[in-house]
DNA sequence: AGAGTGTATTAAGCAGATTAATACACCTAA
DNA sequence: TTAGGTGTATTAATCTGCTTAATACACTCT
């Protein structure tokens, strides 16, 4: 399900929490999917079932999980992480933006970089 | 010179090198300014020596700073860290954009943000 | 010569991450 | 009802990195 980077200084259980948050926010894992047990994932990757135990309680807290005891983990809707992940990644985009005009990169690169993620033709207009 | 931030959960020396690019990347701290000696930054921040030590090493790695042993420390020319830091700014520009996509925001959302750090108005057309 | 500088070393303490070994309550299916 | 899988909690031990502490040495300037 995921690979482990042993070069990564972080912790496991934050590896573990970014990779399983990315397979949810790009779709891949859909919502009330049922997430592998603690025990299983731990195996999977040869951890301890304390530190899979850890980042599950952080993706539930974050809202990307819901438990329901004795029965396992699973995966909640868009709705329930969506507006928090937006606002988190527009300030993100605002702290770098501040951070480039600091040390004097242009708009002009600033709007070829966007251009280069979001791509537009200049034939299609405002309208499609 | 610089606040510690104690609620902060990095190490030390880490926020001691992030403040300090800070100063020398913003202008504060001009080409070869001499800084405070290992020994009284440590006082003033009543930290080890040692942390000091550390922070500066990495510092001088990163271009920020160049080392004359037996006099001290000294704020480096731009065009010794320009270069790498509006490459490393891009790319997490890259990163962030990414992200935003991934989660649907719009391109439009993206340009107003810009807009808000990067300010342009309508009547200043291309040139000024 | 003396004071201030960067640098290096060693030892110790501390906090967080991780492992390990259990234990318990819950749910589900046989 | 029972057995196995589930999440959850606890305790102890180990390990690693950060930090402090106490030195020591070579260098530069006055």
């Amino acid at each position: 399900m995921i690979v482990l980077d042993y070069r990564d200084k972080r912790p496991i259980y934050e590896q573990v929490v970014e990779k399983l948050e990315h397979l949810i926010v790009c779709g891949a894992l859909e919502a009330n999917t049922k997430m592998p047990s603690v025990r299983s994932l731990a195996l999977e990757l040869s951890v301890n079932p304390n530190t899979i135990q850890r980042a599950y309680a952080q993706l539930e807290q974050d809202g990307y999980l819901y438990t329901i005891v004795g029965r396992g983990n699973y995966v909640t809707g868009e709705q329930e992480w969506k507006g928090g992940k937006v606002k988190e990644t527009l300030a993100q985009l605002r702290n770098v933006l501040e951070n480039a005009a600091e040390i004097g990169i242009s708009r002009e690169d600033i709007l070829c970089t966007v251009q280069e993620i979001y791509p537009v033709n200049d034939s299609e207009g405002g309208k499609q």
